[in-house]
DNA sequence: TTTTGTTGATTGGTCAGTCAATCAAAAATA
DNA sequence: TATTTTTGATTGACTGACCAATCAACAAAA
């Protein structure tokens, strides 16, 4: 009973909290939403507190399994760097219940030291995925800036569609996100191991013989626990 | 004395907002903060949601006024690009809890139409300030498209910061922005008006003849009310 | 009979909002 | 000028609602 009882209540939180578009949702209401009594919910988690980290950590976990699918697939640096940018504006993700979720964990990360972990590590991981793939096209130096760029604007697209006004939409946010790469791997420097098509116009190149980084997906998989003891995500909203 | 309290409790809100990091405040945290009794806080602003109203009000309106003095100076459309980003970033709109604040508004936003429709408004201008000027430079459907990009980095930049990883800094969110900007105007097709230095690798060419959209940042200026009864304000967070 | 699952009822605390009362300054009146 | 009245500012005390957390008890399985 307890795994079930555990996982129906998360994701009861998680359904809760994005209709609701806000943490402060009652344990009645998840409760509810999971068909069982409130004085249950204290019981398998001890405090709100507590589910709502579980809560947030299945949504990174979801991510993450999201994005090993994806990059699975990839083979070249660049197709590795589409794939993440997919990834981060996967249907699911971009639900509005989901949005809101993110986004009042982000709000929520202001004040709990343990949340605000979590979206580092996401944040972290989003970073990381795609500066591996980009030094292999690029100087570190160029790299790590637009890094930093892409995930700028992935969680920037992602943060804008909680508005609700004027949509940009999935492809469209996909498309913009691969139009700042093209566009800045045409201005930059060609890559450092082998220059060759990186300044081509529709800015594809394939570079697939650069030496990735470490194994398949290796900065991604659980590799991890360097600085936190919870699970490494990978990357969407921040 | 009304216009006075009315001031320093909207003050007094901003400051617990940012402090606390959540719309979460009770009236008693603010009016504490303000030096006086939560009863009057009561008595000024009827509820607790209206004053978070002014409050968010006020943040608008501090944006834009900073807006309206950045783009004063500016001349050339591209400057004033430059404008909108530096204002974005400028240094009050960075403080963590000014950061702390907006975000804590986005998530209201979720759950309030008011809020929200204060949040549309930022986001439409910021938008539209990019708009009007990229305009001169490019065809329209460019850009539209390079908008919605900048306006994206702009505010995933500034999200990010909220986690206080890695801070990006000031200096490197702006320069950030603007390589995107440079970048895509180096890619994207030359200007409708004159093509002459659109491609230049600094990407700074001055193409000040271009016919401003309207009258002196007369996108800006009240111009407006169209959708909504509330104040027009300028680019910021989202 | 122990263990596990489950809940209703209760408690303690917090908070938005109300209200009647107090105080002071300004306005009106004598 | 002196006195009364009015008006606005301000608050302490209170209320009603909500909610996280607890616990004792009940039920079912092992």
């Amino acid at each position: 009973m307890e795994p079930m009882r555990r996982k129906a209540l998360v994701d009861a939180a998680l359904r809760v909290i994005g209709d609701h578009g806000s943490l402060a949702v009652t344990m009645s209401d998840i409760a509810r939403q999971a068909g069982v009594s409130p004085a249950l919910a204290h019981h398998y988690f001890g405090s709100k507190e507590q589910l709502l980290i579980e809560t947030i950590r299945s949504l990174l976990r979801q991510l993450r399994s999201d994005a090993v699918a994806a990059l699975r697939a990839a083979k070249t640096p660049r197709e590795r760097l589409s794939a993440v940018i997919r990834v981060s504006f996967h249907a699911d993700q971009f639900a509005p219940e989901t949005i809101a979720a993110w986004l009042a964990f982000y709000a929520e990360a202001q004040r709990s030291e343990e949340t605000r972990r979590f979206l580092v590590v996401y944040a972290r991981r989003l970073h990381s995925n795609l500066l591996a793939d980009l030094k292999a096209l690029l100087p570190t130096d160029a790299a790590e800036r637009i890094a930093e760029g892409a995930a700028a604007m992935i969680d920037g697209l992602y943060i804008r569609q909680s508005l609700k006004s004027a949509p940009i939409g999935i492809e469209a946010s996909i498309a913009l996100t691969e139009d700042y790469l093209n566009a800045l791997l045409a201005t930059a420097p060609p890559s450092p191991q082998r220059g060759e098509d990186v300044r081509r116009t529709d800015g594809w190149g394939k570079a697939e013989t650069a030496a990735p980084s470490s194994g398949p997906a290796g900065h991604l998989l659980p590799e991890g626990r360097r600085d936190n003891h919870i699970e490494p995500p990978k990357g969407q909203m921040t």
